[in-house]
DNA sequence: GCAGAATACATCGCCTCCGAGGTATGTAGC
DNA sequence: GCTACATACCTCGGAGGCGATGTATTCTGC
């Protein structure tokens, strides 16, 4: 996931580590900080599985800076990552945010279409978080608040996710009103 | 959060590995699924922290059950946790329902009321995903549809949990129509 | 009688994440 | 001149997560 915010930002321009964290933190930050000993790790190991290159260049206020960008190697599994996310990614709403923010890369809308159909059958799967025996509980069933906010926000998040999902579909298919 | 989920199911009764796995793959799995690779060393730990301890029964259907009880220590310890989650528990969806999965663990309702405030508390620091610079971009500014997506539905999901926070916390404090 | 699934537990090695700490430079306020 | 902060990069060790794999039993379907 941070692998993927990381091709993501540098596939629009070359960034320095600084300021590719920044961005990063203002994407994900708020939810789950990024740490300086997370980010510059994985920048080597995407260094040297040859997905980016770096050069040194003058800091403009302090230290020298390492610009990175991406290799045609790095911009081809960007695309490969958004293409083909693994199950995780779509299901887990942190990194599915993160597939997201960058699904503009790719640039066939019918690419991106495939991938929220992956996302709209996840979510029409029909999951719950609390069973009786096989049987889930709606939140209405239970008479923990604490349990019945949880599916409450999480059927409001559904809600609000399939609609959108519905309208962008129709969109990038061309049946939309925006085109 | 794995730990914070055995030691919640585990305060309500005692259970075995297989069992508890599945009660957590019910709760958190289909959105994160449980590895047994990582749930039986996660026992393992909290056994050596003394928080849990196991006896070995027969199998009601095939191998052995290593049926697995709280400590006081134990108890004593989810209640800790509950009481004064990170900052990350509160912030990361996914860990804040685990939290909320449990918080009627906590018996005094004013303790539950603060962990509530921490959540109400993030919830109404401004924040977005995009910014301009400094300022913060809505929806409406953005043209690409991807991130216009996660803007709307991360207020959609934001709305219904403020909505929520404040029934229930008027409710905790003897305000609501039902506490 | 045999395959396959479910029950039930476990280890190994790899990878990622993170807090703590370190290095160095430039800017702002007092 | 000193402190504090922002810029800019880095390593180390520990912890946690996970896929692959292993072991043993029982139940189900054919």
């Amino acid at each position: 996931m941070l692998e993927l915010a990381i091709l993501g930002f540098l596939y629009e321009a070359p960034l320095h580590g600084y300021e590719l964290r920044k961005r990063i933190s203002a994407l994900t930050g708020h939810v789950r900080p990024v740490a300086e000993s997370t980010l510059y790790p994985a920048i080597k190991r995407l260094e040297k599985s040859g997905l980016l290159a770096r050069t040194t260049e003058p800091g403009s206020v302090a230290a020298p800076r390492h610009v990175l960008t991406l290799t045609d190697e790095g911009r081809q599994e960007l695309r490969h990552r958004l293409a083909q996310p693994a199950q995780r990614d779509v299901s887990d709403e942190n990194r599915w945010f993160t597939v997201l923010a960058f699904l503009r890369h790719l640039d066939d809308p019918a690419a991106q279409a495939t991938v929220l159909r992956r996302r709209l059958a996840f979510l029409e799967e029909p999951s719950s978080f609390f069973y009786e025996g096989d049987r889930p509980l709606r939140a209405e069933e239970l008479n923990d608040p604490f349990r019945r906010g949880i599916l409450t926000i999480a059927r409001a998040t559904s809600r609000a996710e399939l609609t959108w999902l519905s309208t962008t579909l129709d969109s990038l298919e061309g049946r939309g009103t925006t085109g």
